[in-house]
DNA sequence: TTGGGAGGCGCGATTATTCACACTGCCTCC
DNA sequence: GGAGGCAGTGTGAATAATCGCGCCTCCCAA
């Protein structure tokens, strides 16, 4: 599988570079199959200076979680900093696809922990998912959680949530079979166009 | 990760037990994850036994893999051996839908190949979803493609596949947020409800 | 009696981790 | 300004655990 590998201009320090080495590693192949060797010889180092910068593996792996749900968090905080509106949630929805699309390797490491657990992983899903559906204290007082007001139930949530991280996980799959690169810019406007008309469907759609 | 384990009630032959301990803790942790140790101590031997029944690990993967693809590869053959209407994709669908919740195993274990790869991913994916978008001959000659006629674009297809995959492959991690089993016979009917819902958007969803 | 299937033993490779050591740049004090 | 210390970063070697896998032995049922 020919997934892509995310390449950050970030400093260019050492530990920066081990970082977004094992960002990639971890992303494709799970956190124990992901070896300190691997992540060291793509660095162009030997694996026990990895212990110069981490104190052990799994440190590591918590400072590649630690940055990238920071990255991740962004847009549901603004979009909780004002009125829900089908709108918002709407713009919301596209904001999360392109980020995705921009660093596929949350969704996969989301992936693999849904499937096979690994270090922090309740810690992960809490952080990423719980404000979606965890009750608020409005402004008036009135504790409600998000999307309530839009109609949308949590299933729904939950539906377009894997909707977008599944096709960043599965998509290279397809590459073959459609025979375009799900990661060129015309797939993703694709991708938003079907999610808007999925996301409107959904809108008018009561549950059960 | 509680993933939910399938036990079948197939024939006792140790074989057979093997294939069952193999294809849960491949589908839990993926191919390279999964050790031969973990394998035998589930069935109950020690793991150079093993090779008493299959030639290695990889012997033992595909084994696993045919006895899955044998399984799920039913309904689509039902389906192509009559005309694509809607109504009849939409109880393709269903079937789909409740064959991955009886049994999440391929699911699972295909996420692992489209995020990890591992031997013979390709054809795996080949047998899976070739059928669903290869022009096949018809019976008046005519090179169609499964779906066409029912304005279902490859896109969609991709992402109804993905939806229905991926709740298997993800819920799990929403059971404490959404507060229910997301196996259960309740939110098995919440899902086909909601997947239909969609599926009738996309009907009428043309495509850019 | 025979042979399939189980276990014991162990080789060679890989892994995470530790340790002793070398080099580099920088601060300080004589 | 040179000497010395020190923190940071790299290395190779070593260790203990685990892995896939081959070899050989033993047992029990047909």
């Amino acid at each position: 599988m020919a997934n892509q590998a995310v390449s950050r201009a970030r400093s260019s320090g050492t530990a920066d570079r081990i970082l977004d080495a094992a960002e990639n590693l971890f992303a494709e192949k799970g956190y124990s199959a992901t070896s300190l060797g691997d992540v060291a010889d793509r660095v162009g180092i030997r694996s026990p200076s990895l212990y110069n910068h981490f104190k052990n593996k799994e440190a590591l792996y918590e400072a590649v979680l630690e940055r990238l749900l920071a990255e991740f968090s962004a847009p549901l905080l603004k979009l909780e900093s004002g009125p829900v509106t089908n709108e918002r949630v709407l713009f919301w929805l596209e904001t999360i696809v392109r980020q995705h699309h921009a660093n596929p390797n949350l969704a996969r490491l989301l992936q693999h922990a849904a499937l096979s657990g690994g270090p922090h992983t309740n810690e992960l899903i809490d952080r990423l998912f719980r404000p979606m559906f965890e009750p608020r204290v409005k402004i008036d007082g009135e504790a409600i959680s998000l999307f309530e007001n839009t109609g949308l139930q949590p299933w729904a949530v939950m539906a377009f949530n894997n909707l977008v991280m599944s096709y960043v996980t599965m998509a290279p799959m397809y590459r073959d079979l459609l025979g375009r690169d799900p990661f060129s810019e015309e797939a993703l406007e694709m991708q938003l166009s079907l999610i808007k008309t999925l996301l409107r469907a959904v809108f008018e759609y009561k549950g059960s």
